[in-house]
DNA sequence: AGCAATATACGATTGATTTCGTAAAAAGAA
DNA sequence: TTCTTTTTACGAAATCAATCGTATATTGCT
């Protein structure tokens, strides 16, 4: 399998199919202007060419299609931090986390969660 | 001050610049064509770029320019985190502290290194 | 002085990303 | 049926990233 990098535009639309399960370009793009300013065939357009990215599957047996990810957000997650990891952080995931830990500080319940992970290291 | 956002070749420029503190255009390529492959005007091409953005800074005193950074390596791991932390993680830095934690076990050393930050917190 | 090596400048190309306009088909309303 | 709205398809423009070729200047060597 290849790896596909998916670009800003697109991992914004992947955003919202992974909350959604699936969604109509309509829906889609209703929630993109919600936070950028473009108009529907744009949305439509990139959706296409993720679809024959093979970003996305698609359901056209109805007129309005319906499109789903056809990569999972866990590991697109994985794929982009190893690729941040070796850009920038010298390929150490130790130094990104210490560098994600100390800009946010993280409430009582996130600190347990890490600490429990941690702990199972152990 | 406006966010600059590297490409992936800068960034693999900037590595250069931020291992040395400076460095003329021939010891950045040759350090590049390491993992690269690609000519030395390209190279050229890139950094005087980054120039025109404000990415680095150089000294053309001398016939042999010599740049260096003009953002640090932690700001920009910073701002590109963040920028994942909201494409990615739906702004939650908690959530890629644990995919990046997952995805690769941290020796005793580091382990010891993020107890002790996570300590500081509690 | 003459030649080779090295440096910068700059234009051009290629490919990817993002955007939009227009056309055509389908569905729905008057 | 006729008009409007919604949808997809498609082409094209605009921008950016990355690469290279060529020209020109400078340095250093013979």
């Amino acid at each position: 399998m290849k790896v596909l990098k998916p670009t800003d535009s697109e991992l914004e639309i992947l955003q919202v199919l992974w909350e959604k399960g699936d969604a109509t370009v309509r829906e889609v793009h209703e929630q993109l202007i919600e936070t950028k300013d473009c108009g529907y065939t744009t949305t439509l357009k990139l959706m296409q060419i993720m679809f024959e990215k093979g970003l996305v599957l698609r359901d056209d047996s109805n007129r309005t299609h319906v499109y789903k990810p056809n990569v999972s957000r866990e590991k697109t997650q994985k794929q982009m931090l190893n690729k941040m990891v070796d850009a920038l952080f010298r390929g150490s995931h130790t130094q990104l986390v210490m560098q994600a830990l100390g800009s946010h500080t993280p409430n009582r319940q996130e600190l347990e969660k890490i600490q429990e992970l941690l702990d199972s290291y152990k």
